[in-house]
DNA sequence: TACGATAGTCAACGTGGTTGACGAAATAGT
DNA sequence: ACTATTTCGTCAACCACGTTGACTATCGTA
């Protein structure tokens, strides 16, 4: 049974996970607004993800998000705006509107995901070998649960 | 030189450190609700820590939140308006007008120190002697800069 | 065929953020 | 002592993101 050390007060766990998420994703978007995507919010990679290679609807989208079916939609709409996703008609079903990742979408992805990797590279090689590996395992241990929920300004807000 | 491996994509970690800590702000909150304080919003308690005890200005917690002063004044506004904080004049400058933590938000903050140090000791019993101190020190490491930017829902957003 | 379920949108609203403009009060400079 | 500048707070307009409620169009089925 631990008990409080002085040094070590409960509050500062979060705000360094905060600070960490916050410092790679700010360290990715930086790279991106380098690569040709400076228009690309912290959001709206995590949405684009949640379109996947496949495409889906905006009430799909809004269940694996977490969110609304109609704060999905206005999201699609912002993402179409700037060209990483587009609409289509759904041949088989008049409702629906499909929602596509477009060329530029999947090419920002694609450099998020390379850009993922080589920040973890950094990590792991300042931190040393299996410090990132345990980072991530106690993570998991504490965290399983709510995964994919990405209502994040909603949620921090109110 | 770590190289990336297939079963380590870069992109968990992130997702880990925000599912990290929105859990343990969640539980923090559910907690709070439990002791009477079922209306406090996970930005609130960063906000009432950032007003401290000696009270500030809007224009300072504006600084200390790296958010503009009319944004500082705003939440300072439904802070008050839910009972956490309050208004003053200040009697050496009539400009300024004194914020200050209420009894009730002071209860919310005292309480919330303690959820976190429970919290805490829940982790360490969790996942074992030396791991949470070990990723408190990574994250230290990795993230030293940008501590105390709370401005969360627009950063994330945009 | 008629009806219930589903997809998408519109409208109104709340929270949190921004910038620009402005008045009132403090401070600095002549 | 009287301007000139700076600072504090607020107002207004706007944007991003979320909510709920209501509505239309379409699909699938009894």
């Amino acid at each position: 049974m631990a008990t409080t050390d002085p040094a070590r007060p409960g509050f500062a766990l979060p705000l360094l996970l905060l600070a960490g998420f916050r410092t790679l994703i700010d360290d990715l978007h930086a790279e991106l607004a380098r690569e040709g995507h400076p228009e690309l919010r912290p959001l709206h990679g995590f949405v684009l993800q949640a379109v996947g290679a496949d495409g889906t609807t905006a009430t799909e989208l809004g269940q694996r998000l977490g969110i609304s079916k109609q704060a999905a939609g206005k999201t699609v709409d912002r993402l179409v705006a700037v060209g990483y996703l587009e609409r289509a008609d759904d041949p088989s079903d008049a409702r629906r509107r499909l929602v596509r990742v477009t060329p530029r979408g999947a090419d920002g992805l694609r450099r998020s995901a390379e850009i993922f990797d080589r920040l973890r590279e950094r990590w792991a090689d300042t931190l040393g070998p299996g410090r990132v590996d345990a980072m991530e395992d106690d993570l998991r241990t504490m965290a399983s649960a709510n995964w994919f929920r990405l209502d994040v300004p909603g949620w921090f807000g109110g």
